[in-house]
DNA sequence: GTATAATTTGACCGACCGGTCATCTTGTAC
DNA sequence: GTACAAGATGACCGGTCGGTCAAATTATAC
C-alpha cells in the first residue's frame, strides 16, 4: 500500500508542476508518465482520468497551500496588516524561485486553471471557486481584527478580503505576463490601500 | 480583394469569439473553419500557423478596444476618476452580456491567453505585455491628470496605474471563477482606492 | 502454501490535432 | 480572349491525444 501510495503521489506532484509550469491542455498523460516513471495503465489504476487528476492536483495544492506558507502568513501572532505584507512577500519569493529554477515565472496554479478550463468544466471552475472562498476567508479574518484593534478605519471586511484576493491574482497575473516577479514586491503592498466601505443601510 | 478581406476577416471574428470564450488550445482550427466557413486551406492560404492566428487575434481585439469602449471610457471629457468608473462599468455590461449570450463569463482574452500560454511562447508573451503595457498607460495619464487637478493627494502615478490594471484584471479572473458578472460591479469601484505612494528619494 | 486482491506492464485503439498540397475556380489586367 | 495571380477546395499526412485492456507481477490475508 505504502508503494501504492507513493506512486499515486509522484503521479500528482508531477502532473501539479507540469500544471502549474505551463498549462492544463499542454501537458499530456504520456509525458506525466515518464517524468513520474509510471507507464499509462497505472496512471489509469489511480485516476480515471485527466479531469480526476487535474482535480486531485488542486485538491492537493491547495492543501499543500493551507499549512504551507499560507498558514504562516495568517499567523495570528502577527499583525493583521503585517500578515498582508508577508504574504505577498511569500508570493514574491516563491515566483522568484521558481523563475531561477525553470527560466519562467508560473505565476498561481489556481489563477491560471480557472482563466483556462473554468469556462469548460464547471465541476473544477466550482473548485477552484472554492480554494477562492477559502483564501479570501483568510483575508476577511485579519481584515476583522485588524477593525478590532483600530488598525484601520470600519470597512466592509467582506468585500475587501475579496477584493484584496482579487488584487493579489491580478498582481501575480500581470508580473506572470512580464515574467518578472519584482512586479509583486513593487505593486503588492497597495494591497493594504484597498479599501471597500459598509454599504448604506438607509 | 474585398471577398478575400471578408473571409479572412470572418477567420479572425470568429477565432477571436472562439479563443476567448474557452481557450487557445481548446479550439481547433477545424472548427474555426467549420464556424467560419472557409475551408482549411483557405485558412492556411491566410495564416501561416495557429501561432500567427492568435498573434493577429491580440492584435485585432487589442485595436477594438482602443478604438472601442476604452476610448470611450478614457475620454478627455469625463474627469479621472469617472474614467475609472466608466472603464469598471463597461467591463461589467460587457461581461454581463456575454455571460445571457454564452452562458458563461469569458472573462479578459488578453488575461486568459496570458495565463494560458505566456509561459510556452515568448513572442505571445511579450504581445501581451504590451497590450497590458497601453492599457497601463490610458490608467496613468488619468492619474496624472486627477493629480493636477488636486481630485486625489500626489502619489506614484506609474505604479499606481498598472496596480489599478493588475486589480481589474483580478477582478475579472475572480468574477469569471464565480461566474458571476456581479462581482465586476461590487468590486471594481474600490479601483479608486488604491494607491502607491512616491518612493522615498532620500 | 495458496487464494485473492492490488498493482504494473505495454501494446493497442479511434479520434483528432496542426499542417500540406495538387488541383480547380475565380477575379483582374491588358 | 488570353494570361496570370489570388483564392478556394478537400483529400491527405504523420503525430499525438486521452483512454482501454488482457495478461503478468507483486503484495496481503489466512
Amino acid at each position: 500500500m505504502s508503494i501504492a501510495a507513493d506512486t499515486k503521489e509522484r503521479i500528482l506532484a508531477t502532473a501539479r508542476d507540469l500544471f502549474h509550469g505551463r498549462s492544463y491542455a499542454d501537458v499530456g498523460i504520456k509525458e506525466i508518465c515518464t517524468l513520474a516513471k509510471v507507464q499509462k495503465g497505472s496512471f489509469y489504476h489511480f485516476f480515471p482520468s485527466k479531469r480526476d487528476l487535474a482535480m486531485a492536483v488542486i485538491d492537493s495544492m491547495a492543501d499543500d497551500w493551507a499549512h504551507g506558507f499560507v498558514a504562516e502568513a495568517f499567523d495570528e501572532a502577527l499583525s493583521p496588516l503585517e500578515r498582508l505584507d508577508y504574504m505577498v512577500d511569500a508570493v514574491y519569493f516563491w515566483q522568484k524561485a521558481a523563475k531561477n529554477l525553470e527560466g519562467r515565472m508560473p505565476g498561481c496554479l489556481f489563477g491560471n486553471l480557472a482563466l483556462e478550463i473554468s469556462t469548460r468544466d464547471e465541476v473544477i471552475r466550482a473548485r477552484l471557486n472554492a480554494v477562492f472562498n477559502k483564501a479570501s476567508a483568510r483575508f476577511h479574518q485579519a481584515l476583522e481584527e485588524a477593525v478590532e484593534n483600530g488598525e484601520i478605519r470600519p470597512l466592509d471586511t467582506e468585500a475587501t478580503a475579496t477584493a484584496m484576493l482579487a488584487y493579489l491574482e491580478g498582481v501575480i497575473l500581470l508580473a506572470k505576463t512580464r515574467n518578472d516577479p519584482d512586479v509583486v514586491r513593487s505593486l503588492g503592498p497597495a494591497i493594504k490601500s484597498i479599501r471597500i466601505e459598509h454599504r448604506q443601510t438607509n
